[in-house]
DNA sequence: CAGTGAAAGTTGAGAGTTCAAGTATGGTGC
DNA sequence: GCACCATACTTGAACTCTCAACTTTCACTG
């Protein structure tokens, strides 16, 4: 996937790239066909069970967990690992569908509140077992518990990689 | 994630679903996270440095690696995991940059090859350093040689159960 | 308390994706 | 060689996401 052997061009950073080996090309080529499937997967049994895609659920479940089912947009989006500007178009279709309404933050003038609303507790609630018996088919039913929590770790520390971790305020990508 | 704790509905098989254990969901949202994370990072880095997504870079790359730097359409399709239409769309795409071009195929009236022009393979050249860089750095430089093999592996895994393997011609998901 | 820069959130346009439907050709059986 | 269905690929509309503004409010400084 990454390789181009006689490739002299210049690095990002130095001089010849440090191109992957076989072995690695193995392990990244299974990495984005897996994450590409399930993607694709979980956002066609959500969008055709629940009318939304994987994404939009997941936000739903975050609200749900939240102290008062509500969450500040940019707090929402930190977790959720979107920009603002993605969540602002996702809950104005969530608002759309009722399950989700804005409530303006006293405290801050600025600010706006993600709330779900009684429906919205409702979808997720009719929809949730069906959700769950997907990741566990396509991911938990065919690990051994070493590769749950190999699994665990590993991602663990490329998430944390990518996200400077309490830096910057906003999604601290490049830049 | 995929909690709801109190949710009696009925799962898509059975009487009561088999929620996620603890351990599962903190394994669950890493990859979630790590997932997002890590295709935006790539998506962003592609897109500013060749003008391109992640996706559209691979196919470029299997063009290359293919026999005379060409693909049919649903072969291509299926080995990069996405849907014939999609492809359809993004070979229109690639095809106005000039980096590949359609042929038809001339044992099969209906069949089009995708084919990777010299432009094609020289912004593969150019970028490619870049882009093995950003693999690397976020992800086989943080994981020892025993995590990259267990990724691998899991990821092998969970891709497999995703496509029946040779067994519908399309992309075989559900139903 | 005006001036300034950062932060919160939104918006619109353009690009990409999905879904359902459509065209055209291939293969099979009669 | 014709009916019939599968296969190969495309298309357009609806939806989602990105990117770069833009608005409003906050916080700080002099």
């Amino acid at each position: 996937m990454e390789c181009m052997n006689t490739a002299p061009a210049s690095s990002a950073a130095a001089g010849e790239p440090r191109w992957l080996t076989d072995e690695e090309q193995r392990v990244w080529r299974a990495y984005v066909d897996a994450t590409t499937l399930l993607e694709d997967h979980l956002d066609r049994q959500l969008q055709r069970d629940a009318g939304m895609p994987h994404v939009y659920y997941g936000l739903l479940v975050k609200l749900a967990e939240a102290p008062r089912r509500r969450l500040r947009m940019t707090e929402l989006a930190k977790d959720a690992k979107i920009t603002r500007s993605r969540l602002s178009h996702a809950v104005a279709r969530l608002e759309k569908n009722g399950w989700v309404r804005r409530e303006d933050c006293p405290s801050d003038k600025r600010g706006q509140f993600a709330v779900l609303t009684d429906e919205g507790v409702d979808v997720l609630r009719r929809h949730a077992p069906g959700h769950v018996d997907a990741v566990r088919q396509a991911v938990f039913d065919r690990l051994t518990p070493e590769q749950q929590k190999s699994l665990g770790e590993i991602m663990g520390i490329v998430a944390e990689g990518l996200q400077p971790s309490e830096a910057g305020a906003d999604l601290p990508w490049l830049r």
